[in-house]
DNA sequence: TATAAAATATGACTTATATCATAAATATAG
DNA sequence: CTATATTTATGATATAAGTCATATTTTATA
């Protein structure tokens, strides 16, 4: 069994190159102590248990700051990543402005927007608290795919899904109002982060980052939160919201203007 | 070398069974006397030699009318269908209102959303202009994926480019004024179907599918399109456009409100 | 070819949402 | 533990784009 390590496309940038290994590591990351336990994520699970060695050997696992990007949009494809704690955010900006595409969390890929015929990813990748992401260089991931069949699949249907996903979202920014979308992402977000105990959503949002995931400028959706407060729909502690009343929320989500 | 043929799903919707062969062809469609040449899409090229003949067995080549809806969105997946001759709009509805996610046109793949955990179609396809289609059974064409690993290769990265597409345009939804939106409908049409002679963009399009396809209203891109006639970058012959300046055109989509 | 049905064309009016301005409250760093 | 930056809060105002109304032209179809 053969598959080829490159640094090629990951040395564009300014990196420490690691005098041990052939590895790579993007500028300001840190690399972690402890690696990922090579079966929390969709990539280490599906692979071949033969080809779990040449992942330990590929794989980085990097520590991320909190607000720190480690996706550029426009810059040059090195690799995929995984995020094995934390959350992140993966946004796309317009001038000045920002739209958050997706939500990352821990077991979920990001970056593989790079894969295709672009070799430069058309995001950008932000870790909203510390976390810790593991990192496949690019010819490394390619070569994964070739071997292992199973996860290409899994990848191809993952694929599958996130565009039925964005293209929903797409039609929501094209005709759904602020509030529909607003409750629409709260709706989202517990879905995928869960919920504590006291029913707030465990991820730790900015109202600007809210705004920036449902379209909206930050005042917009101030009002709108205050909104849905008043009508018992939802709580606010600081920077956690919560849902009180899903089923009214769902229905918010299909009102016209 | 085996493989499954199934009509159990397509048959939940009222179809013609064919006595001679195993095959579902969805109502109002008609079945084509002459079939495809088996090389025109990507599926054929990339597919197999040897796994040319079971293509034969399983496809079906259709008649799709202007205007004729050959996907519904919600209804359950059956197939993918691959577009031979003519041009076909995909779109999704959010109540009274439809927004316009891409267009096929010869060797493009459609219905490929139904694709991942969700059996139900994400989106309907209509046919814009006489059509031909090839039916691929959502069964054979899983079967040809195991087998084909090129082509499921070619297939996942073909999903990451749609879903870069389609993250694009998303945030062009969210910040991008509809001037800039209509401009850059224009260039990606003009780009995907070529001109005629008298440069006009190669596809019959009413003003309404333009506006579904900017997500706007039908009048506000009639008064968007008057200024760029007015403005000298784009020129209006009935159901026709043609780009007069494409590089002021291009700048109009990076200019904010 | 007549006749209904779409699609196009335009003006008048409304409204959802963005922009601007500015204060208060939290964070984060030095 | 202060200082500076960032995030939150909220009113006033502007405007892009949607809605409504209605005439005209083009395109299907009986």
């Amino acid at each position: 069994m053969t598959y080829q390590i490159s640094n090629r496309k990951a040395s564009v940038k300014t990196h420490i190159i690691f005098n041990n290994t052939k590895s790579v590591i993007a500028y300001a990351m840190k690399r972690s102590k402890k690696n990922c336990d090579l079966q929390s994520c969709s990539f280490c699970k599906l692979c071949l248990r033969e080809w779990s060695p040449a992942i330990d050997v590929n794989r980085q696992t990097l520590l991320v700051s909190k607000g720190e990007e480690f996706i550029t949009e426009g810059e040059k494809v090195t690799g995929v990543y995984f995020v094995y704690e934390g959350a992140v955010k993966v946004h796309k900006k317009w001038g000045e402005k920002e739209l958050i595409v997706r939500f990352a969390k821990r077991g979920d890929i990001v970056g593989h927007r790079g894969l295709g015929n672009d070799i430069y990813y058309p995001v950008s990748a932000t870790a909203l608290e510390p976390s810790t992401v593991c990192f496949i260089p690019i010819d490394f991931f390619l070569a994964s795919l070739k071997v292992n069949q199973e996860y290409l699949f899994q990848l191809m249907l993952f694929f599958a899904d996130e565009l039925k996903v964005s293209e929903r979202k797409m039609r929501n920014l094209a005709h759904m109002p602020v509030k529909g979308r607003v409750a629409q992402a709260l709706l989202t977000l517990s879905d995928k982060f869960g919920t504590a105990e006291d029913g707030l959503i465990d991820l730790t949002l900015s109202r600007q980052d809210l705004a920036s995931y449902t379209g909206a400028t930050y005042e917009t959706v101030f009002r709108v939160l205050n909104e849905l407060v008043e009508e018992g729909l939802v709580k606010l502690s600081g920077k956690h919201i919560g849902i009180l009343d899903i089923d009214k929320l769902t229905s918010v989500t299909d009102q016209p203007g």
